[in-house]
DNA sequence: CGATCGACCAAACGATCGTTTGAATCATAC
DNA sequence: GTATGATTCAAACGATCGTTTGGTCGATCG
């Protein structure tokens, strides 16, 4: 699964994804993670210091990279002298799609980030909204100040639902497969153009 | 949790219903359940064979009269001399929503089913999808119909993106709290108002 | 060379899991 | 009243969980 010549603690990472993107948390064992990762059963918690730790650390390795490139997508969009709806969107959408299409393990993790959206594990949530709430703060702004018909009540409704419907979609979440003559990538493509209109349709209406 | 002149079976369902909601399936133990139940741990293999069945039999109970609900709605509007999109959404979102404020557990199983679509258990949804199938594939024919500028890819698209925005907003997954001044039946109803124009809007563009 | 320290390993720890057992208890029918 | 079948019960089963232990390996340095 992971080639050898990587570290102890990047196979365990590697692993560690791969298993709670099939899983789930609480269904991954660390005897099974360690199996694929071809290390000691120990070495978990020599490496990270318990199961949950390594949850965190699988998240950091990744959110920190996609939160920023939401950002500096955010900024670059907001410099233009006309911002849209869909640049907005697109700058949240797009960071998350090229993780998606990444081959060494960021297509994974997004249906990783799923899981943590539908598991209502407070310890995680508290973790992830402490190191990485500002970005969906900043986000919130930009689409408020473009929809002044829209009370902050219903603003924050419509922005739930679509944080939800992204989670859904690029997790790949639907019972609707692609079509096998369709590459992954094409695939993902579509999705995120489909959620951008479907989305900044929602928002105005 | 339970009153006590409910019987064994149903006392653990009820209580199957709220664990599986707070914890998940596999996070739910059969010893807390039983506990809550105010039952033996032997009496949920007794009754139900198994925990995989008793999982079965907490979406048989409710997922029978949702769907017939469901059905019955989307017959009722299509029988109209005119449907709009609206009347379709609000014929498959309102017995969820209804469901959704039933104080005697339905608004506990409908965070259940949104775990249910979380995880990706196959044996779940291999059990679902056999007895539930038919009513998706009987809103999609309906949408379909009056979106023929949509062509088959799409539609299933945008359908796939409205069900996991549902499943998302009736069970509450959103960070955003609803104000503590509006009560829970406003909240939800509201939501479902929201949900309703925002998926017509984007399925129309 | 011997000492040192981080990395790795097999093995075991205590806890918890779903499930099974066999006897006790209850209601119902004769 | 007593036999019968369904239900409930305490207790234990084997399996698996996250974690800890104590020792071994191997590179680095004085």
């Amino acid at each position: 699964m992971e080639s050898p010549h990587f570290s102890t603690k990047e196979r365990i990472l590697g692993a560690a994804e791969e298993l709670f993107a099939r899983n789930g948390f609480a269904g991954a064992s660390l005897r099974e993670l360690t199996s694929v990762a071809k290390v000691n059963l120990a070495a978990v918690n020599y490496h990270f210091g318990s199961k949950d730790n390594l949850v965190n650390e699988v998240f950091r390795r990744r959110l920190d990279e996609l939160s920023a490139q939401r950002l500096d997508a955010l900024a670059r969009v907001l410099a233009q002298p006309e911002t849209s709806l869909e640049d907005i969107l697109a700058a949240f959408i797009h960071p998350a799609l090229l993780l998606s299409l990444d081959t060494s393990g960021g297509a994974t993790f997004v249906r990783v980030l799923a899981r943590a959206y539908a598991e209502h594990n407070e310890r995680l949530r508290k973790f992830l909204s402490e190191n990485y709430g500002h970005v969906l703060k900043e986000f919130a702004a930009a689409f408020g100040a473009r929809l002044p018909h829209l009370d902050k009540e219903e603003l924050y409704w419509r922005i739930d639902i679509i944080a939800g419907a992204l989670t859904y979609a690029m997790a790949d979440f639907g019972v609707i497969k692609r079509r096998a003559s369709l590459s992954d990538k094409v695939h993902r493509e579509r999705a995120a153009e489909h959620l951008i209109r479907f989305a900044a349709a929602g928002l105005r209406a």
